[in-house]
DNA sequence: CCTGAAATGTAGCTTAGGCTACATTCTACA
DNA sequence: TGTAGAATGTAGCCTAAGCTACATTTCAGG
């Protein structure tokens, strides 16, 4: 074989294997993103119904460290999906796919706290990195997650 | 005592406590994923180079499962960052602050595939959940996974 | 050496998520 | 009972990241 010869930008076919694979894995945790601010949201009002009787927009913006403009459009969203409901002036709540999203949250974000901490995790940064990381925790993952916090 | 009082959005102050925590924590999770795409992109640049001697949008594109466009944006985006260096037609470099990144993405990324597989995620669960879950541990969970996978 | 096809680059649009500034609505209390 | 001030809502702007459509450049093969 002669030299390297990597110097031709332009040469019609790549030399390098698809990688269809490596390609849906990043589009995964790209579209996993996405619905991670509505799970922020749903969880944060299931709990604030709860803690609270009610969820409103101020109080959410505050908890989210969002200014308020921002909570409200995004509750427009949670609206158009089907997660919550809200009239004007009147507080936010939670639909059934709404609760039931919260609910499958919270059972999530308990495990990947649980499990951070099983590993020797500080609470701290467990509490604080679980927030960014359960959203990219799949049903495979949780699934192992439970065995090992188990015991198995 | 009387009913439960949960009707009134707009009295003054929120019964609830402040919370900088949360909040602060949710912030980190939302700005740590702006980080992430960077990240991605400076892995697999770095990757590239290695395998093939060079990193073409073209490519980078394909595995990222974008369409080329979107990559050249994002290579532009690199290059004001700092982090890479590209001329016309002439394929993607890293800059020492690129390469410096990318080996600490790679070595975090080993880390974390290898503590999920630890806890008994499969492989194909732990390759796929890792690339979103890395961007959002922090130095000391790393740390953390770290001491468990030497058996601490 | 020319030319067609592939790669690269540019322009312009869309959506999500953030902000500030301003307008409106409600309620506690003087 | 009126009203100040807080909460809520609206409008308009910005950036990032995605896309399609079109223009330009390069190079390999005839």
């Amino acid at each position: 074989m002669s030299g390297v010869m990597v110097e031709h930008p332009l040469r019609p076919a790549s030399p390098l294997p698809e990688e269809p694979t490596q390609a849906s894995r990043f589009g995964k945790a790209r579209s996993a993103q996405s619905g991670a601010l509505l799970e922020d949201y749903v969880e944060l009002i299931s709990d604030l119904l709860t803690d609270a009787g009610e969820a409103r927009p101020t109080d959410i913006a505050r908890r989210l460290g969002v200014a308020h403009a921002t909570a409200i459009k995004t509750i427009g969203r949670l609206k158009r999906e089907g997660l919550a409901v809200a009239k004007p002036y009147r507080g936010v709540f939670l639909t059934e796919a709404g609760e039931r999203l919260a609910a499958r949250v919270r059972a999530r974000h308990r495990v990947v706290v649980d499990l951070l901490l099983a590993v020797g995790v500080p609470f701290e940064a467990a509490e604080s990195d679980a927030e960014g990381i359960e959203h990219h925790v799949s049903e495979t993952t949780l699934a192992a997650f439970a065995r090992f916090l188990a015991q198995g």
